[in-house]
DNA sequence: TTGATATCATTTGCATACGAATGAATTTAC
DNA sequence: GTAAATTCATTCGTATGCAAATGATATCAA
């Protein structure tokens, strides 16, 4: 290698040539593809419902009764967005809402009975979603890539 | 091990519990937690266009004039929402559209001068959203991450 | 050539997603 | 004990994201 190839290099490494800028390289196009395809499978499975509907479902069943705003900290979800959710399941009977008899800035919410059958209904429609979102990778593959994307979530 | 365990074992690899069911360990769950935090990153170091906006531009530096049909295969988007994304960026004066003389459907999109000049200062700072967006990982992590996540997208 | 298909773009409707502003209620600090 | 700060929820505005329907144009096939 020449001395000018070695400029080059070393210019490279510590500035890279905006000439190099490959949008289908970055961490961040290629999160969004893999998000949308997931939402894509998950619509197949679940076509009545939607994936953060889904996930205040799952995470009510979990943990019982709790506050909107809590509910939406559980589920990575902002205060307005959270409202629209639950609103939307209010009006199909899915969860019910009632007011915290202390705190009264609170909106405690709750799942149905129809609400309850619903999510155990769907959580192994959920699963068959999972596998089929991982399924171009290997089991170790998976357990490497999950180890990682928590790490970066 | 029992032989109540192992057939215990047995049913939870073939037909797992349903009380067993973690939302937080669900691949869709941690991807869009993953997007979101992106999302944010971006938002900090480019508060004045979104990740889409950005691809939009980023991609039409690649290409050249394409159709706007093009544009939005080309980064992942269906037409509604590209037309949505293009109608803002012609708003600002980034791109500018004309219609193609041979086939009258065809909507052709380009940078305008301003928008090439937008693009070339912003990858630098794209580069460093990359680069924060995996700071989780190490060098090592980073290459198994993105061959993974590539096969997920 | 023309009738069926396919493609490109637009529009509408619905559902996240989040920043910012607001108001009500609670908690903290002094 | 009250003023300041915080928390909870709502509303508004803007921006994806996608399904479905529509209209215009192009292509294909008989």
């Amino acid at each position: 290698m020449s001395a000018e190839d070695n400029l080059l290099k070393l210019v490279e490494v510590e500035e890279p040539d905006d000439q190099d800028y490959h949008l289908q390289e970055q961490v961040g196009f290629i999160l969004r593809k893999a998000h949308q395809r997931h939402v894509s499978i998950f619509a197949a499975h679940i076509g009545d419902l939607t994936p953060p509907q889904f996930a205040a479902l799952a995470k009510l069943r979990d943990v019982g009764e709790t506050s909107q705003n809590q509910l939406g900290t559980l589920i990575a979800m902002d205060a307005a967005t959270v409202k629209g959710v639950i609103d939307r399941l209010k009006a199909r009977g899915l969860v019910e809402l009632s007011k915290h008899e202390i705190d009264k800035r609170r909106l405690l919410v709750n799942l149905t009975a129809e609400g309850r059958d619903a999510i155990e209904r769907l959580i192994p429609l959920a699963r068959e979603i999972t596998r089929e979102t991982l399924a171009p990778l290997s089991a170790k593959e998976i357990a490497t890539f999950m180890k990682l994307l928590a790490k970066l979530a």
